[in-house]
DNA sequence: CAATTATTTTAAGCTAATCTTAAGACTAGA
DNA sequence: TCTAGTCTTAAGATTAGCTTAAAATAATTG
């Protein structure tokens, strides 16, 4: 996972940088406004951290910049300006979260935890057609009967699943299965879809995984 | 939209209930957890508004148990309970948002519209007459149905349509789809053209993409 | 901690779908 | 009616995706 903090203050950035590298996060700094919008609007991250008050482009100016382009990535504020209406505009504005000054560190990396959280989570059990999935224990089934996946498979399965009936950009898969965020192109999700199709005993008609040329994939019911 | 608070304090409980129903939200209460939970597990609620400390059975309580049946529907904490400990504990049982009392209503407000803001409009929508396109998943619906479409028949279709209502000649469609910057002249763009209207099945009288004899084509809004 | 085994990634040839060309049929306007 | 411009078709060129095997990593075990 891929986060950005856009913070001028050396000392705060830095001590969050270091806590959220050591939950493995990967994290990149922005001390000014301006360069922070660029790296966002550019480096597909999972995640951005916001103060409001930085150098040439506010923390609101950037949500609102960010948000035309970009609805989904979850933007947290993390800033002094504490009052009610502060609160609420930036809110409305797009952002998904709102701490105020002083924070404990616990607190941020819990709250942005939540925000990254799946939206379906451990232990549910997720089916389409035949295929049964257990994201507990991690088990697939195809009609009942257990196919046993190497990580990724299950990864890259579940993701296809957990968005059935929207296709899944090779862009969109590189970056949430295989946590790349910058252009890249080798065969490997070619290779892995041909993995599951094979393990999955996928024949041409009872292939839900659909190939969509030159987007992606999609899975769908049949 | 339909929430569910569980409050024990009749002034509070009223108070939100009231000024979310004004903003026209659906509101149920229940007085303690025993009732809180099972209304919560029966009945579809699109948020949960949770105190921690209620009879019976606690917020983080029935945080928990909810949580073991539903993983999507958002809970908003909203509680004198305000140590680190405890914000924490919430969040890592599932709540999506925990907000300390004393409280602002157009906060909690706000905090609500957060979680109830759709999560999927990263795609921009495109459309004219009965063509819908989704640019982020390349797909092209007409009258809902979705027509399969190449990438080039794609690329100039939507072309065509953000330029709709301006002509757009040879040299640019040439220019901007096939990025093709010098003097050119085979008949690419009307087999394509040809294509379009062959796939998305368009008669002279809906024919949306019109020839502009001895320059290109524009679509037009009929 | 080296050896073994399993997983992930890269690379290359192959196949099938898409893209382009070109040639003949058609059409609108002079 | 004639002609320039457009439409249509089908065959050849090109490219994206499939498949396989081997190389690079990572995990496991004696």
């Amino acid at each position: 996972m891929r986060l950005l903090i856009v913070e001028d203050e050396p000392g705060i950035a830095n001590f969050l940088k270091q806590g959220l590298e050591e939950e493995s996060y990967e994290v990149d700094l922005a001390d000014n406004g301006k360069t922070g919008l660029d790296l966002a609007l550019n480096n597909n991250y999972d995640l951005l951290l916001l103060d409001w008050i930085v150098p040439e482009l506010s923390g609101l100016e950037i949500t609102i910049k960010f948000r035309a382009q970009n609805t989904i990535t979850p933007i947290i504020f993390l800033t002094a300006k504490d009052t009610l209406q502060e609160t609420i505009t930036a809110l409305k504005q797009g952002a998904n979260d709102y701490v105020k000054k002083p924070f404990h560190f616990e607190e941020i990396l819990e709250r942005i935890k939540v925000q990254l959280r799946p939206k379906t989570a451990k232990n549910e059990l997720l089916m389409l057609n035949s295929i049964h999935i257990n994201l507990g224990s991690r088990q697939v089934f195809k009609n009942k009967k257990e196919i046993i996946l190497t990580q990724k498979e299950f990864d890259l399965l579940t993701y296809l699943i957990q968005n059935q009936g929207s296709i899944c950009t090779r862009i969109d898969i590189i970056k949430d299965v295989w946590d790349i965020h910058f252009e890249y192109n080798t065969g490997v999700i070619d290779v892995y879809i041909n993995a599951l199709r094979k393990k999955l005993n996928l024949q041409k008609e009872d292939d839900f995984i659909q190939t969509v040329r030159g987007v992606g994939y999609i899975a769908k019911e049949l």
